[in-house]
DNA sequence: TTTGTTTTGGAACAATCATTCCAATACGGT
DNA sequence: ACCGTATTGGAATGATTGTTCCAAAACAAA
């Protein structure tokens, strides 16, 4: 029987991602890798293959998320058992979020510091944008069903639009994370809701 | 007298910001810059200082233009003779323009990469966010005071929900340069002015 | 304890990094 | 033509890059 891992594999993955979510992909060098993740250059390049793939498989860590919810729009809608105030506490969260740390979104970077030159990373993040457009999009049908949106609106290119706002709410986050510039670009989108 | 440099500052200047833009800070080496930019080492470092010195005063030669017009959607709006109509057109040109290259935005990508930790470059990029939020800002005013739009609105925060939003949409462009996508964006955003 | 497989630490690798330096070159004024 | 200053190309710097490699250590089953 071979000898065990003296690391969790999945724990190490969060580390190395909170690592390239400070800092991006080219200014963590695999030196800080073994420092920050505890375990030797030998068993980094055995596990994860090398530098890119490891950068891969952080960000599918932190894309997947941890937890079972991979739809925290869904679980907000789910506690205030209302569409739009659940679209609503979940803006709040991104602003919270934001204002208190302003690393903007692990995606968000990922996508404009390598996303034109690293297909594989695209594609990644593009399937990203794409699902979490399609929460929003799912989120504003149930809304339209319960009749707190009106139904005559795209409901496509209001998740579009909504998604767009929180890429948006990242960036300028990262700059200036005041709260007031923060809640205001939510409550003009909000009044997009009807 | 001293001999004349043999190129044009400024020019060199574009095409650094052109590298810089494209691959961002960390992946353009001085091996890149003195190939592309036609200029030997010693020349570079003692015109510009350093790496870092040459990509902040190419971020601000970004920044500030190299048109006399520092205010685009100002422009947009002299064209057509309407603030509001000023504002679509302007985003109809950054909608045609990350269609065509997905470059993205300097200034965002400079955000999304360097801000964070290097303090020269927020400082600068917030000040670039901030101008453009005050150029929306002037514009929707002026679209109050012509009646295009109505006047009980704030006009700060819709200036900053369209600044976001052309922020989103750069980011978004990276990734799918759809212009279907881009332009349900901006349609939705549009709707914000009453 | 012995065996077998695997991880582990650390040395070694060539390549590239940003930067410095200097002799040679090129130009403007005389 | 001459001189003085500044620019220029290219070599050299030491540090760091990502990656490979190997002997030694560590564990699980016998």
């Amino acid at each position: 029987m071979p000898r065990a891992k003296a690391f969790d594999e999945t724990a190490v993955l969060d580390r190395a991602a909170d690592l390239f979510w400070d800092r991006g992909y080219e200014a963590v060098s695999i030196q800080d890798l073994v420092e920050h993740l505890g375990l030797s250059r030998s068993s980094l390049y055995d596990t994860f293959g090398g530098k890119q793939a490891l950068y891969l498989a952080a960000l599918d860590r932190y894309r997947l998320g941890d937890e079972a919810t991979a739809d925290p729009i869904q679980a907000f809608i789910d506690v205030h058992g209302s569409p739009r105030a659940g679209i609503a506490a979940y803006f709040d969260a991104v602003v919270d979020d934001a204002a208190a740390n302003c690393l903007g979104c692990f995606v968000v970077n990922a996508t404009a510091e390598r996303a034109a030159h690293d297909p594989e990373t695209a594609e990644r993040t593009r399937a990203s944008l794409d699902v979490f457009q399609a929460q929003f999009e799912r989120a504003i049908r149930l809304g339209q069903e319960a009749g707190e949106i009106p139904a005559d609106r795209d409901a496509r290119a209001l998740g579009r639009v909504l998604a767009n706002t929180v890429y948006g709410l990242r960036v300028t986050a990262r700059v200036s994370p005041d709260r007031t510039v923060l809640a205001d670009v939510v409550a003009q989108t909000m009044r997009l809701l009807g």
